[in-house]
Formats: C-alpha cells, sequence, structure tokens
DNA sequence: CGTGATTCGTGCACCGTTCTACGTAAATCA
DNA sequence: TGATTTACGTAGAACGGTGCACGAATCACG
C-alpha cells in the first residue's frame, strides 16, 4: 500500500524552492504570489523569474491551512440533468474571470451524499460554495453557512440569514403556463409534480406545483386544477405515464414540473399513438437541449441557466468579500412555445 | 476583502480538540483515524467516543500535506456530454465503496484548461486521477504521472508506460456498425468525423473513423468510402448538416462518430423532410438515454459507461496500491439496433 | 528472576503555505 | 544633522494533520 517515492515528491519545486533559486527569503516569494503590501519591482522580478523558470504552482492544500485557496465548490444534483450545463457555464465564466478554479461535487439527488459532499468541500478549505437544487433543509444550510459562504440555486428560502439564494421565479413560471394554455383555449390542465421526497416548500418541484395552483384559481379554473405525483424509479414512472395516459379522464393539456419528466412522457404518448397537441398539450420546465429538437419539440419555460450562474458566481464573491447580509435573488422565467401546446 | 472570524475557524473541531476531549496524545487520534498499527482497544473506543461526540472530521487539506487524501479526482470533457453520466456512476460505485471521495472537474474540452485542471488536482493532494476523453498528448499525460497515479478512459495509448487506459474497442464498434449496415444491404455508407483538433490518432474519434475505413475495405466497399468533417461551432455545423443532406450524391447510410453529432444530424433531416432509415440511415455512438426516445430511435454503440468506469477505478486503485507496470484495458462494443436503421 | 521481544502510547519533526511582528536602510522632516 | 516616518525584506510561529523514533509497560521464556 506504499509508494511515493515514484511520484517525484522529492523533487517537487516548492516555494523553498523558488525562494532559494531567487536568493530571497521564503516570506518574499509569499508576498510575491498574493501580490502582498511592501515588494519592490527589483525583488518581484527576481521571483517571477524563478518561478517561471521552474514552474512553480503553489500547493493549493498547503495554502488552504491559512489563506484562501481561490477555489470555488459547486454541487450539482447529478451529472444527468440537463438544466445543469448553462447554470455551471455562468458561474465558470465569472469564476475564470475572477482567477478561481472549480471543484464540482456530484450530490447524487441523496441527502446524507450531498452533507457529505458539503463538509468534504469545507474539509478542502474551499472558499465558497455554490449549491444547484439542494435537498438539504434550511438550518442545516445555515449551519454549514456560519463554516463558510454559501449561495444556493433554486431552492427557495427567502428568510435566511446565513446564505444567499438564486432563482427563477418558479411560480410565476408555472403561472405563465396555465395563462399561455388558457389563452389557446385549454381548460382541463393538470399538473405533474415532483413527488415530495421531504415536505418542504423550498424545493423548485412544490413552488411550481403552488403557481399552477394559484393560476388555475386566478383564471377560474380551479375545479380543473389536478396534481399527479411522478414516482422515482423508472419503471414505476413509465408505468404511471402509461396508466394516466391511457384513462378516459385524461386531461387536455398537462403542465410538468421539469423537461426530465416531459420529455419522457412526449415518448410514451408518443408510443401509444396519442397525438401532441391534438389530443393532449404538453408543457415542460428548463427548456432543455433535447426540447428543441425538432421531434420533440417541446414548449418549456427557459430559466436562463447561464444568468443564474453569473448571479451566484457574483453573490458568492461579495459575500467571500465580507458581506454579511444575505441577498435573494430571483429572475423572471420565459414560456418558450413549441408545437406541443 | 477579510472576513474568517465569523466563519467560526476559532471554534473548528481539530485533532488536538479530540486529543484533549479524550485524554490522549494527537498522534494516537491520528493512528485512530488511519488505523495504524498499535492502538489498543480501550484506547480506540475513548477516541471514537470523542470523535463522535464532537462531529470530529479530519481536514483533507492538512491531512494532503503527508499523508493520503482519500479523494479521486475525476477529469470531464464537459457536463453536457451524454456519455459521462453513465461512466461517472461506474466510478463512483467502486469508489465510495472504498471508502473514497471524488472531485470533479470540467476540463471543457479544451487543452489548456484540461492541464490546468490536472494541475490543481494534483495541487488538492487527490490521491489518483480519472480522466475521460483527455485530449491531452501521451507525453505530457506520462509527465504528470510521474507525480500522481493516472487512468485515462476513452484515450487510446496502448504503449505508454506511466498510465493506464480503459477503453471500448473504438474501431470495432465501427466495424460493427458498417457490417450490420452491409447486411441490411446499405452499400454507400459514410462517415461524419470529429473534426481533428489535433493530429493525434490516440482519440475515440479518429479511431472509429480508423474502425470504419477498415471495415469498409473488408466489405469490399473501398470504393464507397466517404468521410466528412463536422466543424464544431454549432452554427457551422447545422450549415454543414444542410448541405451534407441536400446534396443529391448524399449517401445512402452515415456512420456518426458520436450520438452528440448524430442527434442533431436526425433532427437536420427530420426538419428537411428526409426519410430515417427510408431515405438515409443514421447510426450513433454511446447509446444515450436519448437516442432511445421512442420519437429518436437512434441505432447506436454502447459501450458499457458503467464498466469502463468501475474498471478504471479498479485500475487506479490497483496503480495507488503499488502497481508500477501499465494496463490496458479494452472492452467490446455492442451496437443497439433501432429504427434508424 | 533476569532478559529479550512485543505491544502500546507519546513527543516531535515535518508537510508547504500565510501572515504577524520585527529589524534595517533609505527617505522625509524639523 | 538628528529624529521620525516609510518602504522593504525576513524570521518564525501558526495551520492541522502524519508518521518516525523512542520509552515504558507488559509478556514469554529459560
Amino acid at each position: 500500500m506504499d509508494d511515493g517515492v515514484i511520484h517525484d515528491i522529492a523533487g517537487r519545486v516548492t516555494i523553498r524552492t523558488v525562494a532559494a533559486d531567487a536568493g530571497v527569503s521564503v516570506a518574499a516569494v509569499s508576498k510575491v504570489m498574493r501580490n502582498a503590501y511592501g515588494v519592490s519591482d527589483v525583488l518581484r522580478l527576481k521571483v517571477e523569474a524563478s518561478i517561471e523558470k521552474l514552474g512553480y504552482r503553489p500547493s493549493v492544500a498547503a495554502r488552504g491551512m491559512r489563506g484562501r485557496t481561490f477555489t470555488l465548490g459547486v454541487m450539482l444534483i447529478g451529472i444527468d440533468n440537463p438544466f445543469l450545463p448553462s447554470v455551471y457555464e455562468g458561474i465558470e465564466s465569472v469564476a475564470s474571470a475572477a482567477g478561481y478554479k472549480i471543484m464540482v461535487g456530484v450530490g447524487a439527488a441523496r441527502m446524507p451524499t450531498e452533507v457529505q459532499l458539503i463538509e468534504q468541500m469545507i474539509d478542502n478549505r474551499m472558499d465558497g460554495l455554490i449549491l444547484i437544487a439542494s435537498q438539504i433543509a434550511g438550518t442545516t444550510l445555515e449551519h454549514f453557512a456560519r463554516q463558510i459562504p454559501i449561495v444556493v440555486i433554486g431552492h427557495h428560502e427567502p428568510n435566511a440569514l446565513g446564505f444567499d439564494t438564486v432563482n427563477n421565479g418558479d411560480q410565476e413560471g408555472a403561472a405563465m403556463v396555465v395563462r399561455a394554455l388558457c389563452d389557446k383555449g385549454y381548460r382541463d390542465i393538470a399538473f405533474l409534480s415532483q413527488l415530495r421526497l421531504h415536505d418542504e416548500l423550498s424545493d423548485v418541484g412544490p413552488q411550481r406545483e403552488l403557481g399552477y395552483r394559484k393560476a388555475m384559481k386566478a383564471a377560474g379554473l380551479a375545479a380543473h386544477t389536478r396534481v399527479f405525483g411522478i414516482p422515482t424509479t423508472e419503471s414505476e414512472r413509465a408505468a404511471m405515464f402509461e396508466t394516466f395516459l391511457t384513462d378516459p379522464h385524461r386531461p387536455r393539456a398537462v403542465v410538468c414540473w421539469s423537461d426530465l419528466d416531459a420529455i419522457p412522457l412526449l415518448g410514451a404518448a408518443y408510443r401509444l399513438g396519442i397525438k401532441v397537441p391534438q389530443d393532449l398539450a404538453i408543457v415542460g420546465y428548463d427548456n432543455s437541449a433535447i426540447a428543441a429538437l425538432p421531434m420533440i419539440d417541446l414548449a418549456s419555460v427557459d430559466q436562463d441557466g447561464p444568468r443564474l450562474g453569473r448571479l451566484s458566481a457574483e453573490a458568492l464573491f461579495s459575500r467571500i468579500g465580507g458581506r454579511r447580509t444575505a441577498e435573494h435573488i430571483t429572475i423572471s422565467p420565459q414560456l418558450i412555445v413549441r408545437g406541443s401546446i
């Protein structure tokens, strides 16, 4: 179980190697690296030349023991979620412009895994954390937020004090869909909801469901309000879709909490010969790349992932910079109308 | 730019806190953590009780300065690649069983970013690295492999000495497709290839292209061999697909190097009213989840991502465990026949 | 009962940084 | 010119762990 020597740790260029090469003290090199106060041009040049020559890179691990690591942690629900790439892109653009690196943790939408992951990122001494669609309860987040700056995307916690939140208006988005369907003459509109794992209203799914309910009531369609829960395992979901679609009292239009379920539903409808939108109108949420494919052509709510990403990275930096008060940002979603309605 | 105090570093539970609480030495706690030799049951129990009570977690950063971090780094090309989730899943299962954590870096398919990422993971003192579809040249990889155990997935470098490779038989996969198309009576079979970024034959794209060429020759169809390069930007690609599809001398069947391009091609064909497979047969590679959707129904080569992931994690652990010789594993792909051929 | 081997626990140097406190030389001021 | 400030560079103590070397205590054995 032991090697070590072969991976030439001995030969590794450390701050001491640089200091020796440049003929200065270790502290001087450290100052140059952090461009701290009290460095003459002569010294700077000498050190920079040595750094260049030796190809020195500071050890993030060692650095983390005292100062900052210039690394952000991003926690994802799972890599297969079509909504994430765009958000990540936004975060990445801001982070790299600020000279920060990103490390990603995959939470797999399981609460204990997510908690472990956050702990691990704290243990790795990241400078701040962005959590995307975290399942973790607000109180737990407050606990972690005392140890590290945190921004949460896709998690409604407007009264949180210790961390920031960045969201699209999930209620508004679902409501927009209902109104658009009403305008097209649909009345019997149902909602397909994420099966609630814990009874938190903070998740995006319940928020969208709430927006649907409110909009139905506002449109005078309270009597038509119907919500179906989608099972979590793939086989159960397929079975549920089949019974849902073959039911004679099937609704005329259905709003899905996410493209993640809307697209398989569309597939099931296709397989059963149910015409979309003639027999059934379907709308998704997230406007994933697949929804735009001409064979899919699924209407979906766009939440501008890159913008969410940028805003949260900016919020995180301002928090790392010292801000103590919480910031809760909501941006407006937009319905992308396509052939499925 | 300064905070610190608010994130209660002062209150952080360190190995010293635990030692004091348990009434033992720091070294003793360390031993228990690493379950090293020379710990009595009494001591172990005392220490474990304190750890539990105080909720102690060792700092990965500090640990990394001397010992191992029990963390693997995984480098991805980009999060939007449909092939990755399954591979990740495989890696994750093996790693978590071994008590290892995973940190992910997103390389964005750009060489400099990838190099930086690897450096960063080394600087973060990960115990080993798995690179998926890396664009980095073999010599550079050998360089890094001297500093950290490395396993590469989706990169053919069968003579590499310093690191391991795990692949599906890309040539074989493409050849299988050609043979299957031949059996169905297709003769005018073209290949849509990834535009080569560097002239390395080690990437999966060129390997698949080579497999196609060889199989065409073997089938006596050398005269029909045609390879089209796909531009990298989305708009150029769309334009290229359009000219390709509307060309009167368009081939009868086309093998795509990846679903990543096959699916948009299918979309373009659909939009242009070209019937698949009646007018044009299309086959992809990677058997992504989208390919299986009934509206898409794209035949594709499956490379068993979870297995690739598991094998590479196992190889990495054996390398971390001390193995010095290189291991190069190739598994057989499988063609999933669907309606597009 | 003395002696050597074994088991257990500890002290301490070390890993590669940061950063405070301090010394020194040059520059400014009275 | 002497006193005071300013600018620069350094020594050395952290940070939170690991693991070697060592001493003490226990054990086996002739």
